[in-house]
DNA sequence: ACATAAAACTAACACTTGTTAGTTTGGAGA
DNA sequence: TCTCCAAACTAACAAGTGTTAGTTTTATGT
């Protein structure tokens, strides 16, 4: 990994201030606190609060959006395709705990790209029910609602941010390897 | 149901506000436009921005725990137990849809009572962990790991508040039971 | 040793925040 | 009609907000 840039510093200081208070509640001054300079020393490197959280969450947003696409496009079974959503949101997650909480619970925030991240998320949604739609209808899958499906892995997905940090003994292989089982093979015997 | 006091009447409408914008984000301003009032005409009813929170956060907490008490100490299978925790969430959130928001992403801005919080929350997990624990020792359930499947149960019960309204023409037995099926019996055939 | 540029600083701005004090309004019961 | 009180109001506060302008420091390559 090559050196972060000083307004990269900033940025991922900035994602884990917003992951333990949120966006609103953190001002620039506990931000420059947290990189040890004054709050007018950080528009040196950025130009204003909102450009760091835009930078936070479309970075990730379109990850996730570069992932499905190679998803949907690939040659397996659905129920393989929903083992590598479940590794992609692993992978992404483990590579930036704290931006995928501003993802989470701060989108609203979004100012001029909020339309544009909305359009990520619906079509990312979207790609993600019509996997399970069709693993159904081809009887990879029991004949469950689609939707409550596709809510309960990705909530849980999208949790992962919390669980994570936890577990730093769990490998990220591991992880998703214990997840499939849970989300898709079920817990009952 | 009984007439709402204005009291409660400012608290129900917080947590809608709250629940669309966080509540660092929401001032005291949007609150009292959103009830048709000045700002400090609040103070009549309540004494700060902080009490909403308490108010709306505190109650939803002891309420889980409440129901909590009763599924531990009943006679029932593991398995019926998780069941039951499923439709304690399905019937908390169905009643208080904006709350759950403030308990899943606000808790942070709690400030006398985060200890109490913190507390009720860990036994909380506690008692459902040691749930699921019993239930794998009792060969009611397959040998996955447990705090996965508790992480995994437990934030998309979390996040049904942001999907049962969406869903208005799915009651609540209908959907913790379509739950129980995806989350206790797996997806797959 | 010196020039240069990145990155820090001080000081200040216009505005917003939660909250208080004191006053007026409006409607229900006597 | 008068009393009374809940519930609204106006005005203001002290502190905190994101951001700007202009200046000084620090480190690096020549």
């Amino acid at each position: 990994m090559k050196a972060e840039t000083r307004k990269e510093e900033i940025i991922n200081t900035a994602a884990k201030l917003f992951k333990e208070k949120g966006y609103s509640a953190v001002t620039m001054r506990d931000l420059a606190t947290a990189m040890g300079i004054k709050a007018a020393s950080l528009y040196n490197h950025i130009t204003s609060k909102q450009e760091i959280l835009k930078a936070i969450i479309i970075t990730i947003a379109e990850e996730f959006t570069r992932g499905m696409d190679i998803i949907i496009n690939a040659e397996i079974s659905n129920i393989s395709k929903l083992k590598q959503i479940v590794a992609l949101h692993v992978n992404i997650t483990a590579n930036n705990t704290n931006g995928m909480a501003s993802l989470n619970n701060d989108w609203m925030h979004l100012e001029d790209q909020l339309e544009y991240y909305l359009q990520l998320r619906n079509d990312y949604e979207n790609n993600f029910l019509e996997i399970i739609k069709q693993g159904i209808l081809a009887n990879e899958m029991k004949q469950s609602n689609p939707e409550i499906i596709m809510f309960s892995m990705l909530t849980t997905l999208r949790s992962l941010y919390l669980w994570i940090p936890k577990k730093e003994d769990l490998n990220a292989n591991d992880l998703a390897q214990n997840l499939n089982e849970v989300l898709i093979e079920g817990i009952n015997n």
